[in-house]
DNA sequence: AGACTGATATTCT
DNA sequence: GAATATCAGTCTA
């Protein structure tokens, strides 16, 4: 569910919460193991210099997803958030449970731990495209159900960015096989 | 396991 | 023209 009081808080605070939700586009997903947050105040992120066709959607309404371009070939999934416009969680990895099969074909890939790992092969796995920009969270394709329990999440620094590179906003799910190869790299 | 490269949309200088 | 919130392939070790 994208209840508007879920998202309208601070993006490191979404970011942290997000870790063990559920996301589906057309029951096809699983649960969310590796977020970061940018907000307008952050240089590494795409709100930072003020709205664009691009990142539109940064500055609009909550509970929404920011689908943007990355390297001019993949796609990557936001979910727009915070107390001000301009925030919006990154979600860089998913434990895959739901469609494995058309993950598996969409992907072209067999290993579970390969689907979902990273931004763009997450949208590649999920089917999603610029298309679902702007896209409400609590209606079809996409469905998210947040968790009400508290899980072990762990802090870091982001990746791929070279602006901001000390606020440690990327969060993971302590113990997760399925984050990116670097954090699982850093983590052992 | 690490280093390098190519693909290439959008934004910035 | 250069950089970027990336990934897959290839080469070197």
């Amino acid at each position: 569910m994208s209840d508007p009081a879920f998202f309208r808080r601070d993006a490191a605070v979404v970011a942290r919460d997000l870790i063990g939700a559920r996301l589906l586009v057309d029951g096809v997903g699983g649960v969310i193991v590796e977020t970061e947050a940018y907000d307008p105040l952050d240089p590494a992120s795409h709100s930072a210099r003020g709205p664009s066709p691009r990142n539109a959607a940064m500055f609009g309404p909550v509970g929404r997803a920011y689908v943007y371009r990355s390297y001019g070939i993949h796609w990557c999934l936001n979910l727009v958030c915070g107390c001000e416009p301009g925030s919006a969680v990154l979600i860089r990895a998913l434990e895959p449970t739901d469609g494995l099969a058309e993950m598996q074909a969409r992907r072209g890939v067999a290993v579970l731990r390969d689907l979902c790992r990273g931004p763009g092969r997450l949208c590649q796995a999920l089917g999603i495209t610029g298309a679902l920009d702007h896209h409400p969270l609590d209606v079809p394709p996409f469905a998210l159900q947040t968790r009400g329990d508290a899980i072990a999440v762990l802090p870091g620094p982001r990746i791929g960015i070279t602006r901001g590179v000390d606020t440690p906003w990327r969060f993971v799910m302590a113990g997760s096989r399925f984050v990116s190869r670097t954090i699982a790299a850093r983590q052992a």
